[in-house]
DNA sequence: TAGTGGTCTAGACCACCCT
DNA sequence: GGGTGGTCTAGACCACTAC
């Protein structure tokens, strides 16, 4: 297929983007309806459907029944992050990865944890916190807390010679989360086991996952000072 | 349209990841194809396709021809961040925005930023700084550089009345773009503007936005001490 | 109420790859 | 070779909502 093929949907969908980035189709302004556009394309109407359909998701296109399509009046740009398994994720940068438990024990999770999964208050939760290396540096610390409700087989796991963060994914399917991303300073305890100075800026991602209502594990990532998460548009 | 309806794409879509989640179907296992299903659904196979389809973007499950479709065995989950106009973002914490611009001339971009962006170095870019406000408290500071031989009309726009944030989207198309989450510590001059002490760590994103090759803007935007960007899975 | 997008159908052909 | 998903068609009905 060629960009200039218009009887497929990604090549309509090319050509609609080429009108929308050249300003053809001014931001605000009214698009020609399906049926116009398949006629001139020459293909069905269901084929510009989809093409549309996809840049309207992306939020590119506005669309209303009866009103029409219009071009977005502000695309609020859509960032996809893929999250990958720590490992993988230091891989990938060509270092070799190792796991290093801290702690791992059950005891009643802080309060504030558990009014926020929902928990009552001194319910006893896993508590697992380790260190992932890349090429024998710290590289994150994850401190993280598994509901042993949900999944009591989490109690006989050996996290020192699996990765509470993989041994999850393995055995603990979700259905949601939230997650949340920001910066902390290191507090002398986090510098000494990342291995850097005390105050330095820390990018964090603490993240709770869900099935269903039910809240399975809240982590809190501190990656070591300099990290960064790149994506693209 | 109830969740039992399993005449409707969602519906089926909905089934199917019940069948995902509740290990009807096993992560690795084969899943049955679209012509069975349809049929069990009661119909169309592209119904079943464009459920199937969905499921597939989002990593749950992975098709390929002939071989057909299984349940993945990594669902690496995936983010998706909405970044939003950021004025919008203040004001839909309910607070109320307000920008200063701090400084716009146009000067020779810095060598590592020429590099980056494919410019000859040396090139002559307009460098706006700016801080946003949420009620009067410091929220962000804007340190940009805009590609003023792509945009000459950038001179004569008055970023006192409009942020350079805005001023883009509405005149600088893009076709995409690098981003990069990252935490720093506040330098002094930073920390006077964001009013926060020098050294807190702050939450940083870096993006660069092109026009097809071309360098449309580089922007740092620092958020003062204790933002978080949240999202959901 | 009429025009628009949202969805579904039954069928067809094709591209890809071989759990 | 042959089974599977990927896509397209022509038509239909429906849901929503601007007018």
């Amino acid at each position: 297929m060629t960009l200039a093929d218009t009887n497929s949907w990604r090549g309509i969908q090319t050509e609609l983007l080429r009108r929308i980035n050249e300003r053809e189709w001014l931001p605000g302004g009214l698009v020609p309806n399906e049926a116009d556009l398949a006629q001139e394309f020459g293909c069905a109407r269901a084929t510009v459907n989809r093409a549309m359909r996809e840049l309207a998701d992306a939020g590119l296109l506005d669309r209303r029944r009866k009103a029409g399509t219009r071009v977005a009046l502000h695309p609020t740009s859509r960032v996809i992050l893929d999250i990958p398994i720590i490992r993988l994720e230091v891989e990938q940068r060509g270092a070799e990865w190792r796991y290093g438990l801290v702690e791992s024990r059950v005891t009643p999770a802080p309060l504030a944890l558990t009014s926020r999964l929902g928990l009552p208050r001194g319910t006893e939760m896993l508590h697992v916190t380790g260190l992932h290396y890349a090429d024998n540096r710290p590289f994150l610390h994850e401190d993280r807390w598994i509901n042993i409700n949900l999944l009591p087989m989490a109690r006989d796991a050996d996290f020192s010679q699996v990765s509470a963060n993989e041994w999850l994914i393995q055995h603990a399917p979700y259905t949601g989360g939230d997650i949340g991303f920001s910066a902390m300073n290191a507090d002398a305890r986090l510098a000494e086991l990342l291995d850097a100075s005390e105050g330095s800026a820390l990018f964090v991602v603490d993240r709770i996952t869900w099935d269903k209502d039910t809240p399975v594990t809240s982590v809190r990532l501190s990656y070591a000072p300099g990290y960064r998460m790149n994506t693209k548009i």
